[in-house]
DNA sequence: ACCTGAACACCGTTCAAGT
DNA sequence: ACCTGAACACCGTTCAAGT
């Protein structure tokens, strides 16, 4: 009864810190991080995180590298096959990326602020165009069917998906307005394609 | 020689904070600005900004709503006036809203998180949505020249404005993959008035 | 290797007190 | 009204020490 109070935490305490303090980020904001907290709730001294992380910015900057994986994923999952059709594929990553950034709309936040920085890691960067490099490969098969105008796709697609970043942005709460972004979605689909569409 | 050490900050005390904290926030992010940092630098003691300000959070949103009022004069310039072509209504829109972006990144970061939060002041959400309001004029009047499609003007303003915010925070240093803001605006200016033409 | 406690130099906020 | 110093409960980070 005693020698359960000793998790020690073996090998997984970069883990658990990681999972803690990406709740207290959801709850309370980046600024509600604290590293004694997170100690405190893992039952470790308050310089144990110390041996996982050279600081408070590089634990948060883990975070950041993390939700972009986990981003990357999503976005792999809903980026469909070549052959499906080019409007179905773009729809399933506009939600795909809309339902991320409603679920974990601080984490978002610290990623893209993460990245931004001057002195962002590399890891960081790389992350990030690979989660965006999905698109470009539905925007390049629609080219070759003729659908969509030429041009570097991934520049074709960057403009879908900054305006869904921005959508996002602009939101409060999923809605735009009182609109719900889900029905907005569709709209900028159908202008984005009508856009492309070669003349 | 010794009367002159004492500014006392009779009245402006407040707009000293609030300038020397945007240096802080441009200079080394949100998190390095210090309520005592200020004072000191200000030369008065560190609970005179108590005087002022509620807490750290309610000067931050202070600095978030001010940049909101800033916002809302830079674009309320460049919005033009009746009569102007579409497109150069636009284009100079467009370039306001990028110009103060890459002017103040950590700013305008600030701004939409102090405006996101579940608890924001109403004022920041109303300052938010004034300055966003001007280039909903701008679209009304194309609509009623049968340049773009009919519908809520203000929504067909949120999707380029939602694209050119995604651009910003897409990109790098005023650059996106290499190419510089300045010449995607015109890309990106030129498809949305084909997505929004009359079929 | 991994974790610890003590120490240091900071914070934000509160409060009784001064002019 | 406006500002002050002392006090309180926190921080992040460093360091010598323990197993």
């Amino acid at each position: 009864m005693k020698a359960a109070t000793r998790p020690y935490h073996h090998g997984h305490l970069r883990e658990a810190l990681l999972r803690a303090a990406e709740d207290a980020l959801e709850t309370g904001g980046a600024r509600s991080i604290s590293l004694r907290e997170l100690s405190r709730q893992l039952g470790v001294s308050h310089t144990s995180p110390r041996r996982h992380f050279a600081g408070k910015e590089a634990l948060l900057d883990a975070l950041a590298l993390r939700g972009f994986e986990r981003f990357d994923e999503a976005l792999g999952r809903a980026a469909g096959k070549p052959g499906q059709e080019f409007k179905s594929r773009l729809t399933k990553l506009a939600r795909a990326y809309v339902g991320f950034a409603l679920k974990h709309p601080a984490l978002l936040s610290l990623m893209f602020d993460a990245k931004q920085r001057a002195d962002a890691p590399e890891a960081l960067r790389q992350a990030s165009e690979r989660a965006f490099g999905h698109a470009p490969a539905a925007f390049a098969e629609a080219q070759a069917a003729g659908e969509v105008v030429p041009g570097d796709p991934s520049r074709l697609a960057l403009v879908l998906f900054s305006t869904l970043l921005g959508l996002v942005s602009m939101s409060t709460g999923g809605k735009v307005k009182g609109i719900p972004l889900d029905r907005l979605i569709g709209e900028i689909i159908d202008r984005t394609i009508l856009g492309f569409r070669p003349r």
